[in-house]
DNA sequence: GTATTTCCGTACCGCTCGGTACAAAAGAAC
DNA sequence: GTTCTTTTGTACCGAGCGGTACGGAAATAC
């Protein structure tokens, strides 16, 4: 089935792409559509015809930037271990918040943590969608109990939150133009105490 | 020397207060005047008059806030050992997070790790003030070091980096619902791995 | 008392915000 | 070529933004 009418002059995700560095640089209040159409080489009717609203626009981009520029955690939870799933999703995760060609930080975060009255939806939208990352990576930690690779006792939901504070504070520091050397530094020591949380060498935290 | 002319009807901290708790729950950019003078009981000239303009009455916000709210971490500063000094610092930094007669989360993160163009001297100096933070806590790391408390090659800034690094991490999660007891649990992981890192009892991280 | 100083409340400013009406333009269908 | 559908650019909308002019009100100074 093709498309009838004039075609539209400009790429979708491309456009995503643009808008998305702006969201990611100044917030979701604080992009303002004349900054969104600027960057994206577009005006303002194209982009409501193509992306709804504001928010729905910030939705599309939100989605892109999982699919995109999360992808490394989607493949730190095909590692083989548990150990080898928080060393990588560490490791990947300061290489994404300091990426020289992107916004430092990290969108989920940068988008809005605080928002006016009226915008409390997107907040909220954000906190829920960081929370389906930490669940998934819960689940993959109970697979690792249940296949025999974390020790039975463990709380594979704890290690997950754990994974997942250090990795919004490394977002919030990153933002702040903290430098890669210095991130993975913290992140080091942030995986000796999952390795010791998970697997028990000296301590009975997250039991 | 008394003041002449007619006396202002409102208190100031308490109206620093009330300013807090907007910035806190919404953010700079998020709080508008109307709901920041209608908090604050005040009209705008009274607050121009008493604090010149919104990024004004911010900042002595933020200062206040330091005095106030942050309190609990000169208090860990103090703590005889590196040890104490982490986990009073973690442990009163959840609870703080997570007051129930207040906003969830850190007014120096909510307040806005990302702003509009013309705002980003609000988030730079947010930044700045999270890292004065840390520095403290580095120095007092130092001096841990120097009186043989912490081991002579351990790096106090990457310790107190990764402390605040935590920190931020349980506010992003606070203010995201996480509720008190969770993130107790991944302050208990953190403090096992400050002190892993710091004390060197299975690694040499940090080092 | 009067003069002076300061604060308060109303009413307003220019500006930018997110969002849209409308007609011209550009392709597809036949 | 005509018709139909969709996109594009311009020009505009009401609303809310941060910020202020101004006159009346409340205190001190003398």
């Amino acid at each position: 089935m093709t498309q009838t009418g004039r075609p539209r002059e400009f790429d979708t995700d491309q456009a995503l792409d643009r808008a998305m560095e702006v969201f990611w640089r100044h917030g979701y209040e604080g992009a303002s559509l004349t900054e969104l159409t600027g960057a994206m080489g577009i005006n303002k009717p194209s982009l409501y015809a193509a992306f709804g609203n504001k928010e729905g626009l910030f939705r599309k981009v939100v989605a892109r930037y999982a699919d995109v520029e999360m992808a490394y955690a989607r493949d730190a939870l095909d590692q083989p271990t548990a150990q080898q799933v928080a060393a990588m999703l560490l490791g990947e995760n300061v290489v994404a918040l300091t990426q020289p060609d992107r916004p430092a930080g990290c969108l989920s975060v940068q988008g809005g943590t605080a928002c006016g009255t009226e915008n409390t939806a997107i907040s909220n939208f954000l906190a829920a969608s960081r929370l389906t990352g930490e669940q998934a990576l819960a689940t993959r930690f109970a697979r690792a109990v249940d296949e025999g690779d974390l020790p039975p006792d463990v709380d594979p939901t704890a290690l997950a939150r754990f994974l997942s504070v250090v990795t919004e504070g490394h977002a919030v520091h990153a933002a702040a133009g903290v430098p890669r050397s210095q991130l993975e530094q913290s992140a080091e020591i942030a995986l000796r105490a999952f390795t010791a949380a998970a697997y028990g060498t000296s301590s009975a935290a997250a039991r």
